[in-house]
DNA sequence: GATCAACATGAAGTGAGCTTTAGGTTTCCG
DNA sequence: CGGAAACCTAAAGCTCACTTCATGTTGATC
């Protein structure tokens, strides 16, 4: 809580391997806070550590700057978050994984069938078609979450 | 084979769901090849559509034009590819979905340890021991393959 | 043979997620 | 107190995967 708790910038670079732009720039996006030294430097509690470690594997799960923030909104910005304010967030994280690995697992289990009969086409096969929910290739094919997905609904 | 056999632009936009823009793009970055008529115009063969949901699909599971073109380089370019052509390409993405569907659930099995124990921090716990191949956070973090990881390595 | 939708090209624009650059300021250490 | 390393900002640049734009050409139809 006192100022000896403090991090500067270069001491978070080491410890999260987060490069200096890229914590200035989650700053500016709003995903992390810090004080200033009366010159006007950063500071960062210690706790930024632990949102820099969910950030970091946020983004290897496939979630969007957006969607982290949104995230880490549920996160007290000043009092150090508790293991219940993290469980919460966790809660709503495993539930996303779970979809992604099914999703994979449909697209998985479909490639023995589909690839497997030699008929990756758009329209012969039961993989793409539209009735059916393990629907993988063509138009509006939704194999994965949003996060995932490319953009392939814009087309 | 014959001409009659060859497909317009629209034709393919219609059919495989993808933009014309899209389709001309992916040609210059030469993941798709087209015959021309006199005039100039594409002329896509039949099983273009083929490799489109192929496309589709490897763009949903997370793979870069760069990684596609490179699987897309074992089908032959002319030809019609057959069945074991197919086959030989999903056997290489079997075992990428593998590894992306175990990677999700060591990060989820993980959260339930790492988070549920209120400690998602960057070295106290076990899921970000560097000796630890199931680390998740941290510097060099590995959860995920390549294509999921988000250029984390470079920090 | 005129019409007009469909097609062609090159170049510039977009958005996400950062990095790089340029030029100045602060902090720490001896 | 002096010097160097660390830090500051704003603005521009970069990669990826496309899209949009401007302008000109083709080709199927009446």
């Amino acid at each position: 809580m006192d100022a000896s708790d403090a991090m500067t910038l270069g001491e978070v670079v080491r410890r999260s391997g987060f490069s200096a732009s890229a914590l200035r720039f989650y700053e500016r996006e709003g995903l992390l806070s810090t004080t200033r030294t009366s010159g006007g430097q950063r500071r960062y509690p210690r706790h930024a550590l632990r949102r820099l470690a969910f950030i970091r594997a946020a983004r290897n799960v496939g979630l969007s700057l957006d969607e982290i923030r949104e995230s880490l909104q549920r996160l007290p910005a000043e009092r150090t978050p508790t293991k219940a304010d993290w469980t919460a967030i966790s809660r709503a994280w495993r539930s996303r994984l779970n979809e992604q690995i099914e999703a994979l697992e449909r697209l998985r289990d479909g490639l023995d069938t589909c690839i497997g009969c030699g008929c990756l086409s758009l329209r012969r096969c039961h993989m793409s078609n539209p009735d059916d929910h393990v629907a993988v290739f063509g138009p509006g094919a939704v194999a994965l979450p949003p996060a995932l997905r490319r953009r392939a609904d814009r087309y």
